[in-house]
RNA sequence: CGGGGUGUGGCGCAGUUGGUAGCGUGCUUGACUGGGGGUCAAGAGGCCGCGAGUUCGAGUCUCGCCACUCCGACCA
């Protein structure tokens, strides 16, 4: 099944789409530019979401669901977030079907038009803030902490496997604070929960760093984000946090009496991330032989695959697997024993290789012997033959290892495609034939970037929050700078 | 929305100057097999994307439509 598909080299994109196709994460569904999410692929997301969830509720937030729907007078109520938006919104314009004249099949019902058209969300501020009007009106309501999990649809003109579809599964926190600071501070906490997420469970190294103008969110003041590079080359948002000051509070007329008893705007924050997070999965780690998962996201951490010639023999090794299995689950593992007698090892071996297993057993009459078992990390590719006895013990920490292990190779690699340049030629050589992030002096203004974009196809993706400040002249202008950022091509 | 490509068993493809459809893989059954995708045998499976046209005859030629896909402009 695994064979017949590109390698990284030869073609990037063809290779990462074969990967989700053929391991079974998702597929292309009967509607364009939507996706099947298979039970693989959904089972990494609902991991994803499980350990995010969690994160969210430990600091202090609650879950709530908002409509799909949205009044279309909503969206023009802030004006920049209009525009962003306008131009991929789906609408609802009517609400019956009838039988087509011609008997063949239904048509709409032109009388059944709606009063006022309904936006499917793209994201949902417009709704939320509108209902937040009503939850506020002192101090004493404050803050507001609510994130909902959702689906939002963006009419994408291209699209690709969780990496930009038109309808995508996400989280979105919307916030509302007394003060801007405290707001802010909201901002940066959430962006420092999804940096933890993003390296210690998806292995995945992240920049913080905030976005330039042209890249914020529609109704931001300032758009926080995590991005990491993928091994093509190219960069990838991974999340974003947004400080939106009282921008959609003043849209939507939310107000609170402060303790000092005046009547002030409510200070906002939102932030999100969807399954895209899972293209960032497959594409950090994944090799020519398939996917390769981080243990903490894995849906199965270790397989167990028993060779046997006769039944009777497989009764033997089934005695031993299982208690290998047990004593793994005790150690909150989660392991498959596959025993189907209507696949061969071999071919086993191929398919849990492709699906990004990270540990796979293999137990045989000669181990049954020996007392051994064969160990086969997914990450190196390796294999050992060890003893039986405290295999639990050392499994976990073969998977600590390969956990490790993922987190400093994307790092290094990370590393190894990060180029300070400080010249015009330099710059444009280096996101021609190299690729990755390119650190580099920028004047400030959206005009340069936009230049810039338009010449290389770079973009600044973050101007990182950790980094020493340091005078310099913009690679463009030769204007004067204080800061490098970081440019690169992106998804 | 512009430019290219592709639509043929489940999947991947071949099909010559028009003559009634084939290969690989997968599937079913059986035997032998089993420590890296096994071998052999016997089977099942097709509205050739859709619609017109040319022709005695169209997977093949003509016209129209639809879908998918890749490359650009837009985007998490």
């Amino acid at each position: 099944m695994a064979k017949d598909f590109p390698t990284r080299e030869e073609n990037y994109a063809q290779w990462y789409n074969d990967l989700v196709i053929k391991a079974d994460l998702a597929e292309n569904s009967a509607v364009r530019g939507s996706m099947v999410i298979k039970p693989y692929g959904y089972a990494i997301w609902e991991k994803m979401q499980a350990t995010l969830d969690k994160m969210f509720k430990d600091s202090g937030h609650v879950n709530a669901y908002f409509p799909l729907f949205i009044p279309k007078s909503f969206f023009s109520k802030e004006a920049s977030h209009v525009e962003g938006f306008a131009k991929e919104c789906a609408v609802v314009t009517h609400y019956r079907l009838k039988n087509s004249p011609d008997g063949k099949g239904v048509v709409v019902d032109e009388d059944a038009k709606l009063e006022e058209e309904l936006i499917v969300r793209p994201t949902s501020e417009t709704i939320i803030w509108d209902t937040y009007r009503n939850w506020i009106q002192s101090y004493r309501d404050l803050p507001i902490l609510v994130n909902q999990w959702a689906n939002v649809v963006r009419w994408e003109m291209r699209t690709r496997l969780f990496l930009r579809t038109a309808e995508f599964l996400w989280q979105e926190g919307h916030t509302a604070h007394a003060t801007k600071e405290e707001a802010i501070e909201e901002t940066l906490k959430i962006l420092d929960i999804y940096a933890k997420f993003a390296e210690e469970w998806m292995a995945v190294p992240v920049l913080k760093g905030v976005k330039s103008p042209n890249e914020r969110f529609a109704g931001a003041v300032d758009t926080y984000c995590i991005e990491a590079l993928m091994q093509d080359g190219k960069a990838l948002q991974a999340g974003t946090s947004h400080f939106l000051g009282q921008n959609f509070a003043k849209a939507f007329d939310v107000k609170f009496l402060s303790k000092e008893n005046k009547l002030e705007y409510v200070w906002a924050t939102s932030w999100g991330v969807s399954t895209r997070l899972m293209g960032a999965l497959i594409m950090a780690h994944s090799d020519d032989n398939g996917l390769v998962l981080p243990p903490k996201l894995a849906p199965v951490q270790v397989v167990i695959v028993p060779i046997y010639r006769k039944l009777e023999q497989l009764e033997q090794i089934s005695e031993v697997a299982l208690k290998v299995k047990e004593k793994l689950e005790k150690l909150g593992i989660s392991v498959k024993y596959d025993d189907r007698d209507t696949f061969k090892p071999g071919w086993k071996f191929s398919e849990y290789e492709f699906k990004g297993v990270p540990v796979r057993l293999a137990i045989g009459p000669r181990d049954l012997e020996n007392n051994t078992v064969e160990v086969a990390r997914r990450d190196t590719l390796e294999k050992e033959v060890l003893q039986l006895e405290d295999i639990d013990t050392k499994v976990k920490n073969l998977l600590d290892q390969i956990q490790k292990k993922l987190y400093y190779k994307a790092q290094s690699f990370r590393d190894d495609n990060t180029t300070a340049v400080d010249t015009w030629d330099e710059f444009r050589d280096v996101i021609e034939n190299k690729g990755g992030f390119v650190l580099a002096h920028w004047d400030g203004t959206p005009e340069t970037e936009e230049k810039i974009k338009e010449e290389t196809k770079a973009t600044i993706r973050t101007i990182p929050l950790d980094t020493k400040k340091e005078s310099g002249k913009c690679i463009y202008t030769g204007k004067t700078s204080t800061q490098r950022v970081i440019f690169a091509r992106a998804y």
